[in-house]
DNA sequence: CTTGACTCTATACTCCGGTACAGGGTTCAT
DNA sequence: ATGAACCCTGTACCGGAGTATAGAGTCAAG
């Protein structure tokens, strides 16, 4: 399979193909003669397998530290575990800061009085009063 | 008052002030001879506006667009409230999204039980399974 | 009057995850 | 054997929000 056809199947650009071959996340496939890269459906494979932990939320560096896990076989699972729960956590700790976040501008919103003064209506409640989270 | 000091009682690095200005998000302020910046409390204040917007999740553009709105008077606050409630709403979208993130590798890590195939451990049930969040 | 801290501009670099282009070579069906 | 569609490498660019560096000029204290 030519690298077309495998980011057709994987859904991904061709250059997101080479990229992630690049960035080691990807296993060079073999060579034509011509040079042109030789895949097989494990390449698909792989990349959905990337995809899908980038929609978890784990970034590429995570992702590859994954791959290289795998490589060095089964005893590594706790490792894989640990990337996944700190991913986990990290989450957790996002979500925490964007509820605080949307509570400060909600509350701001609701408390507003709109004093005609710098920096104005919303924003002085919510900068002035809620300047520390 | 120079802009190292401008910087220092605002909690930001030197460059970040020039940035904010070149970005439009500061008033230029009057030049020495030399050259020199030379500031007053105000920019102060505007970059601790600043810094407090972007602790509450408003983007750069979002926060030049409110001082854009201050400048043009008291009745483009509703427009301000609309900048804000949109950014509310931003903010509980990607709240919903880290939290089907967050369960679903959650769900992996329970419910794993680690067959030795590729890509391995909880992440077979993770991608496989709850391949569609 | 010199020295060290500060400032100026312009440019480049960082991270993150791609995406786009230029300027070539290849494959394949017609 | 020719043209469309594909592929190659290398490089540059995007957005977002800065940070760093180079090479020059300035300020103030001793």
């Amino acid at each position: 399979m030519r690298i077309g056809e495998v980011a057709a199947q994987a859904q991904v650009n061709v250059q997101t193909v080479r990229l992630y071959e690049r960035l080691e996340l990807l296993a060079k496939p073999a060579r034509r003669a011509s040079g042109y890269r030789e895949y097989t459906d494990e390449a698909v494979l792989s990349i959905r397998f990337i995809r899908q932990a980038k929609n978890l939320g784990f970034t590429l560096n995570e992702i590859k530290s994954l791959l290289d896990m795998r490589k060095q076989g089964s005893h590594s699972i706790a490792d894989m575990r640990a990337v996944a729960t700190a991913r986990m956590n990290a989450i957790d700790e996002k979500i925490r800061q964007l509820q605080k976040m949307r509570n400060a501008i909600d509350k701001g919103l609701r408390n507003c009085k709109c004093p005609e003064q710098f920096p104005a209506c919303v924003f002085v409640e919510l900068f002035e009063k809620f300047e520390k989270l």
